[in-house]
DNA sequence: TTCCGTCTGTGAATTTCTTCACAGGCCATG
DNA sequence: CATGGCCTGTGAAGAAATTCACAGACGGAA
């Protein structure tokens, strides 16, 4: 399920990680575009991003061989080579359930189209918001995943509701085509095969920083 | 700067990730007490907590003995007790810089209560904020951050405001006594010795999302 | 052309993290 | 009391991630 297949026929398994840092290279290659910036080293470019140089260029040799030895890495091409590994070369349309006060913050928020992503349908379960419109999305009610999601071609969402009853709409999702989940409830929620749960715990995060704040007293 | 001491004056240098499985556990733990459970064991607890049971013992073996053979783990003291190791078993005042969307919408967020954090001070360097009151905080201005946070003792931050000038906003924290700070907004800010940056990158984990939803295609 | 400096991509070394597997301990049972 | 079963905490093994360090490649200078 998670071996990624390879031009030569061979798999190659991409620890989380490194997909995490693509994304950190992605958007410092992006702000090295915006200022001009056509070419950059490996040393720099892993300064800005603040890795190693060597765990960037593997990072990278995973996919293939991207670099000039003269010139270093062209900028933008690299952006969009690995805006295509990523995935996010084109728009691609989010599911959000949940329009509380996070899940209506999220809607509004500009960043996800300046990523290629797109809310293109919400769902909640209170009978209160169903139908309502929200930034242009008429809000559906949970009961309808599975009838209304497929037309959307959505296989990301995020879940930005309440606790309870979140395993059944988790199974709603994954039933409806979702493969990879965007977990702000602060609970853990068990994935079904094939689906990637990916948790946002702000809290849990603090809780880290609590911890980091007091070493060395 | 990293290293933390021990009782016995040596040192051990706590992995962040035991520190980020440590919260799983308090919150696991918080649920089973909720549910009335005194008792478990190594294997279950990490089940719940989706971890193989040696990394739970070894995770908690960094910092003691905490297990009985015959009872396990009593579920409400390993609470209290990691809880004290993450320094959260007494409540903590925040910072919050930005009172945008999501800023308003961290400020109402009762979450952080349950796990004893309190949003004490807010500012913003808009001049049409500065001043207002916002869910029982008066705004204060960008530049007032060394002359007025310190009377709150604030040593954790929480980062949501605009990129422009973010560099400045970290360096007043810094000075003003904060030691980490959670940063929502998406771009790499250098930190200050002393000062640990999390990052939260919401796209960022909708773009890892996205490879993996595309895996085995 | 030749030489020099510096870069990428990558085997190999190293460090770090995870899991195995068991000594030692405790309880229940007979 | 002895025995058996099962648990924790932890050395040691194993796996994984990171970093070192260099072969080979390229451009620029003379």
């Amino acid at each position: 399920m998670d071996p990624r297949p390879e031009e030569d026929g061979s798999t190659t398994r991409v620890p989380t990680q490194t997909i995490q840092r693509l994304t950190v290279y992605r958007k410092v290659l992006a702000e090295l575009h915006a200022e001009g910036v056509e070419n950059v080293f490996s040393h720099r470019l892993a300064e800005l991003a603040g890795v190693h140089p060597a765990q960037l260029r593997r990072d990278l040799s995973i996919f293939g061989s991207f670099g000039s030895i003269s010139r270093g890495y062209e900028v933008h091409d690299l952006s969009l080579t690995i805006g295509h590994l990523l995935g996010t070369d084109r728009p691609q349309t989010v599911a959000l359930v949940g329009l509380g006060n996070l899940g209506r913050t999220l809607l509004t928020y500009r960043g996800f189209e300046e990523r290629g992503f797109r809310i293109g349908v919400v769902f909640d379960n209170d009978p209160e918001k169903v139908g309502r419109v929200y930034a242009g999305r008429r809000c559906h009610a949970v009961e309808e995943i599975e009838a209304v999601l497929p037309a959307y071609g959505a296989r990301i969402a995020v879940l930005a509701c309440g606790p309870v009853g979140v395993e059944d709409v988790v199974d709603r999702l994954a039933g409806a085509g979702v493969r990879s989940i965007l977990n702000f409830v602060p609970r853990r929620v068990p994935a079904p095969d094939g689906v990637h749960v990916e948790d946002v715990d702000i809290s849990a995060k603090l809780e880290m920083l609590s911890f980091l704040s007091r070493e060395g007293e």
